[in-house]
DNA sequence: ACATGTCAGTTCGGTGACCGAACCGACCCT
DNA sequence: AGGGTCGGTTCGGTCACCGAACTGACATGT
């Protein structure tokens, strides 16, 4: 984890998972992973993270079982980062933490994310209260809110504010 | 947030959040609060952290208001830091969090906690199954669990395997 | 009176993570 | 041949973090 070493002196569920995702950046590029960014130019571009540091996160990452690196195309050779199952076990504490930012720091609704199904708002640990289950990650719903710019200047940011499941890739359309 | 700046490009409450609680060290130290560490000496003993790290995370941590800090005795002057609602509902956070560690990495479980009126495990939601209601932190109850250190050298995580409420100030016995 | 100990910090020199900008190589298109 | 894109690597500078030493206010022991 970030600086010097790990949480060496600590016994804690809590401390091991900081030491694999808690430096900068890091939960951002879950983030990101989740909401369909799976170019490294996307991530590079949405996040405004300097180049060398995301290629280590990315790596970091896929070492991890975090995200999984995968071949699209020959030639140019071409990888896509795309989130395994451990990554997607990481979305309650997205939630949970956007909901924390949301309510104690923005005060406005950026992004709203609803269970597909029954259109209700998805809670802190990632369930739907109407249907009483946590919902499956593909079967979120991610709609922008009052809060968000509607044009924003870069073209991931744009394709993200089309309503769409987590975990579809996104489409940044080219200019 | 760590090291240079804050995520300025980012429309983000998951940004905004870890702008507040991103930096190394600030979400354990929020831990120990919600575990009823008070006094910087325990913080310190309990954590490892270097003391100007600790002394800076407090003191951002109070200008957040997440924790407050309070004049309990006057000769000498002694302060304690209590968690105020601001740090409680980082409580999903942390519990999701721990869960995904627990899940990825330990394998084992550290820390097991409780709905204290009926003794159910606390699940992914934060809910007691039992009872059908969320629970509130104060009626959460902390035991350790099968993969804790039964004799840790530090009086804090010694004071800190009895089973007890979260919030409750934690007693460490003198020497 | 004086030494010793505790608590809550501050100070300090050294290390290394992160920063932005420049550079690089493989490939594509014209 | 020239220019553009993509996915990095390299590099010098800055700043956060590290551990250890120091400080000052007070309490305790003899």
């Amino acid at each position: 984890m970030a600086l010097g070493k790990d949480y060496a002196t600590q016994e804690c569920s809590i401390a091991r998972a900081l030491e694999v995702v808690g430096e900068r950046w890091t939960l951002l590029v879950v983030r990101d992973a989740l909401y369909g960014v799976r170019r490294y130019n996307d991530f590079l571009v949405h996040l405004g993270i300097p180049r060398a540091v995301l290629a280590t996160r990315l790596q970091m990452l896929t070492e991890e079982g975090i995200l999984e690196k995968r071949r699209y195309q020959e030639s140019p050779p071409r990888d896509e980062y795309v989130v395994t199952d451990r990554g997607i076990a990481l979305w309650p504490t997205l939630r949970a933490l956007g909901l924390w930012g949301r309510e104690h720091y923005d005060g406005t609704v950026l992004r709203s994310f609803q269970h597909a199904d029954c259109g209700t708002e998805i809670g802190p640990y990632g369930e739907c209260s109407a249907c009483g289950l946590v919902v499956p990650v593909e079967d979120v719903l991610m709609l922008p809110g009052p809060g968000l710019d509607p044009d924003p200047a870069n073209p991931v940011s744009r394709a993200l504010l089309k309503p769409k499941r987590l975990l579809q890739p996104v489409v940044v359309d080219q200019v």
